[in-house]
DNA sequence: CAACCCACCTGACTGC
DNA sequence: TGCAGTCAGGTGGGTT
């Protein structure tokens, strides 16, 4: 579900609602495992621990305490949102149950709020992400972060470092911008509109890309990430923000989930092929 | 090794 | 109405 725009809004979004040094009062587990098992026994000994602050790297989001950081991966249907008391004082005779289907995991805080993460296909991941008692441990050394490549909003990923990583490779151009050891935070929507914007075919192999074309995709990436960013995020179906809202950039898609519809600057129909299995659409007018 | 296929899960939607 | 089939924003392990 959530590519880096959506993750970050909810980072965002879960660090403007929560009040700063806040303490976790306990944790409520309702299911043992996501995509792995949850590292329950460590978690909690976070309890007593505050929340510093939220960061995200990658698709990840990263929950930094004094005692530790919780890493979380929302999968392609993982959600947070904030509960606040008064809507648990409803609900108290069934604290230990979860409040909606598909609620796995709550940590509840010293300041009366809860953090609950639900999922309802269970891709997602949480787990514990620093050793003990020390919060700056160097998260890239996480078997879950150390593969991961660059930041596409940082300057270290440009043109030149695309063209590098696009040589040799057989593969098409869009598995490569999805491979999260190339650049991070781009999935199946990013990737079709990033390479829409680009002018180039999803189907291109990479190693047929000349400098200028790296050049103005990487560019792309960036910019339709940005946007998105500051749009709240696409809402396709399940993606909802920590306050239940929906993004609104689903809206300037020019061709993901368009099948058939018009291509915004051409007016050609916009097709859909299978790339490593994945829903690729492309306008075949503009794009080559 | 690079590049693919598929499983992992649940729910929504389609067509018969 | 129901039921089978298809598809979905991601990732990683296994296989070509």
């Amino acid at each position: 579900m959530p590519e880096l725009p959506e993750v970050e809004n909810v980072r965002r979004d879960l660090e403007a609602e929560l009040r700063p040094g806040t303490r976790i009062a306990g944790f409520d587990f309702f299911r043992a495992d996501l995509r792995d098992p949850i590292p329950k026994a460590r978690l909690k000994k976070l309890v007593g621990c505050s929340l510093t602050h939220i960061s995200r790297r990658a698709k990840y989001l990263l929950f930094h305490t004094e005692g530790g950081i919780i890493l979380s991966h929302l999968g392609m249907t993982g959600q947070w949102r904030i509960e606040n008391a008064k809507d648990q004082k409803a609900s108290k005779k069934s604290a230990a149950k979860p409040s909606q289907p598909h609620d796995h995991v709550r940590i509840r805080l010293a300041s009366g709020q809860t953090l609950v993460y639900r999922d309802p296909r269970r891709f997602g991941v949480l787990d514990f992400a620093s050793e003990e008692g020390c919060s700056n441990w160097n998260l890239s050394r996480h078997p879950r972060l150390r593969h991961l490549g660059p930041e596409p909003l940082d300057r270290d990923f440009d043109g030149h470092y695309l063209f590098e990583q696009t040589r040799g490779r057989k593969s098409s151009i869009k598995s490569l911008i999805m491979n999260q050891e190339i650049v991070v935070g781009v999935g199946n929507i990013y990737a079709c509109e990033a390479l829409y914007r680009a002018g180039l075919r999803p189907q291109r192999k990479a190693h047929g890309l000349d400098g200028p074309q790296c050049e103005r995709l990487a560019h792309s990436i960036r910019q339709v990430l940005a946007e998105a960013i500051a749009q709240g995020g696409s809402t396709i179906r399940d993606y909802r923000r920590p306050d239940a809202s929906a993004g609104g950039f689903q809206e300037a898609h020019a061709v993901y989930d368009r099948e058939g519809k018009n291509c915004p600057s051409c007016r050609h129909p916009i097709r859909r092929s299978l790339i490593s299995g994945r829903s690729s659409f492309y306008c075949p007018s503009c794009q080559h």
